[in-house]
RNA sequence: GCCGAGGUAGCUCAGUCGGUAGAGCAGGGGACUGAAAAUCCCCGUGUCGGCAGUUCGAUUCUGUCCCUCGGCA
């Protein structure tokens, strides 16, 4: 056996928002012994279940999850912290022979989960927001150019409008004293701790939209509305980058005033509609998931089943 | 049936004193290395309701027909 084969067997389930991953996956745990790790940056917040579309009850008691309500609203969290929470589980998961199951579609996660992410310091907030307010006062074209003295290759492929990813580029720098694209440079996604077949859920794009938009209307149905007004209760702040999901903020909108309920969950669905999109997008870049629609489950358990090692 | 107002992008509409058209919304494509449900970039050809006439040229003018919405019968 070579290395590669006493590597981890992780099967991916990603795809865009209102798809069916949930199910699937489920499906897929119950089939072959395995357990799901969520990959799902707002799902891991506790107290966040309906807007989230959380696994429910039923469905974390059909099959384990991981990685889901791990931090209050409050809290700060981030892909690497997501990423090494979730390589310990993958470990520990795989020790007692049980398949682990990413299921999520926070594609940025995945990514940093499978393929790691460079080295650097953990997130400075005195720096981060000393320079939000440099930006503030100088603009975002100084930024642009204090970037391009210590890091011009960075400062040359980033839109001039990209203030966040300027910023991060500077912050890195400050922070190792080396340039971000540098860091880029020696890391490229190298990493590769685990074998992995990844399973890409999609629909026509219509069908999904249909999915997506009654979707919606069922969180609305099912108690949005006071899911957040509790939040909002408990003293979260709607500056919090929980509180900035969407839904949360839509209905924060509606609560405090500065939409109509109607006007709140039109933009909540056209705003989850260009979630998928981007979701979609992102997945379609990468270049070993094979796509499948939701009703194609022998399909992928065809697929899962040639993936292992050793047929069940 | 008569009178009026309209029929232009998926929707709401603007516009062209005759040289084949543009906003908002919706939508499409893409990027993405510690906020990623975030952040950022790019994208507007559509029988200008149909047919006929005038004209070098009609979405624009004229006629006629169809449709929609008001009002009157």
């Amino acid at each position: 056996m070579n290395n590669q084969q006493k590597k981890p067997a992780v099967v991916i389930v990603c795809g865009p928002t209102g798809v069916g991953k949930t199910a699937a996956a489920i499906r897929l745990a119950n089939t072959f012994g395995g357990e799901i790790v969520g990959a799902d940056s707002m799902q891991i917040y506790q107290q966040m279940n309906i807007g989230t579309a959380k696994p429910t009850a039923e469905e974390q008691a059909a099959a384990r999850h991981h990685m889901i309500d791990i931090v209050p609203p409050s809290a700060a969290f981030d892909a690497a912290r997501y990423a090494e929470m979730a390589r310990n589980i993958i470990v520990d998961l795989h020790r007692k022979g049980k398949l682990p199951i990413v299921a999520g579609g926070t594609g940025f996660y995945v990514k940093a989960l499978t393929r790691g992410l460079f080295e650097t310091l953990p997130e400075d907030k005195a720096l981060r927001r000393r320079l939000r307010e440099e930006a503030g006062q100088h603009g975002p074209g100084a930024m642009l150019e204090r970037l391009r003295a210590c890091d011009p290759e960075s400062a040359q492929r980033l839109h001039p409008n990209d203030t966040y990813r300027i910023l991060r580029a500077l912050e890195v720098f400050m922070a190792t004293g080396r340039p971000l694209s540098e860091h880029h440079r020696r890391h490229r996604f190298r990493e590769q701790p685990f074998r992995t077949c990844t399973i890409g859920l999609t629909l026509a794009r219509e069908v999904l939209y249909d999915r997506i938009n009654r979707r919606v209307d069922r969180m609305l149905a099912e108690g949005l509305v006071d899911e957040v007004r509790q939040l909002l209760a408990a003293g979260h702040a709607s500056s919090l980058k929980s509180m900035g999901a969407i839904g949360y903020r839509h209905m924060t909108d509606f609560i405090q005033g500065r939409l109509s309920l109607e006007e709140a969950v039109r933009t909540m669905k056209r705003d989850t509609r260009r979630y998928a999109k981007r979701q979609l997008a992102w997945f379609q870049a990468e270049s070993d998931v094979h796509w499948r629609t939701p009703d194609q489950m022998e399909e992928m358990l065809t697929l899962v089943k040639n993936f292992l090692p050793e047929a069940p």
